[in-house]
DNA sequence: TGAAACGTTCACATCAATGTGAAGGCAAGC
DNA sequence: GCTTGCCTTCACATTGATGTGAACGTTTCA
């Protein structure tokens, strides 16, 4: 599909998707006349990536563990692609997620112990 | 306490600390000198921000849902302070967060699910 | 008294994510 | 063929969270 649909399904501006690409985020094809062109799973690609942004992760971050998100099976299972060094990085990012759920989750606990104080009273 | 040792305490600069101040996150009191002096609980304060920033929330939303939190029970019991209106707002942010939370679990999990699968291999 | 460390405000700079518009090429229908 | 709508790139503006520095007052201590 090229852009526009891409845009209309997952309610992102055009301006937005070309930024996508640009950070490397996603890599439509081409077409002969230059317009991009996604596949079916973009669509699905896009709404991730929106989540992960208004999670409050970089564009940068998101790049660095894209390649590794949606392929716990479609592995290139040769050893040698998970240098410790990719190995750490991951972990780290994983841990560093793993704080940001636990802060949200404070959070929403405490509105949702406020709602019910007071509603009880 | 002053500025700096908060600063020293929390490990953030004192450039933001008037900064959220300026956000109407903290407000300490003032020294006769002008100086800003912070009560002992602002150092949890100042984590809690942090966090919430860091998980991407705005300090516009984090004004907003910060006098509920810490307070399940030294509220002000008088039902007529939660107006519908109040409610309904912190239900949508508490839901809000909830996805977030919810993408951050998936990727989190994917991350993990990808270096075990590797790692098995 | 003078230096060092801290505080104040004001202001300009940066960075990532996003808005917006111009100028022009391509495509589909009347 | 012309209009309409979609596409392209380029570029400048904005917003929120920060960095950084100037210019200046305060506290502390030798």
């Amino acid at each position: 599909m090229r852009i526009g649909e891409l845009s209309r399904l997952t309610g992102v501006p055009t301006r937005m998707l070309r930024y996508y690409e640009e950070q490397d985020l996603l890599h439509p094809e081409r077409a002969d006349n230059g317009y991009r062109h996604y596949p079916e799973p973009a669509v699905y690609q896009v709404q991730q990536i929106r989540g992960l942004l208004d999670s409050g992760l970089t564009t940068e971050i998101i790049r660095r563990i894209l390649p590794f998100l949606n392929k716990p099976d479609e592995i290139h299972l040769h050893p040698q692609c998970l240098t410790p060094e990719l190995a750490d990085l991951l972990e780290a990012e994983a841990d560093r997620i793993q704080q940001r759920i636990e802060c949200l989750s404070r959070n929403r606990d405490a509105i949702h112990a406020y709602l019910a104080a007071v509603r009880s009273s």
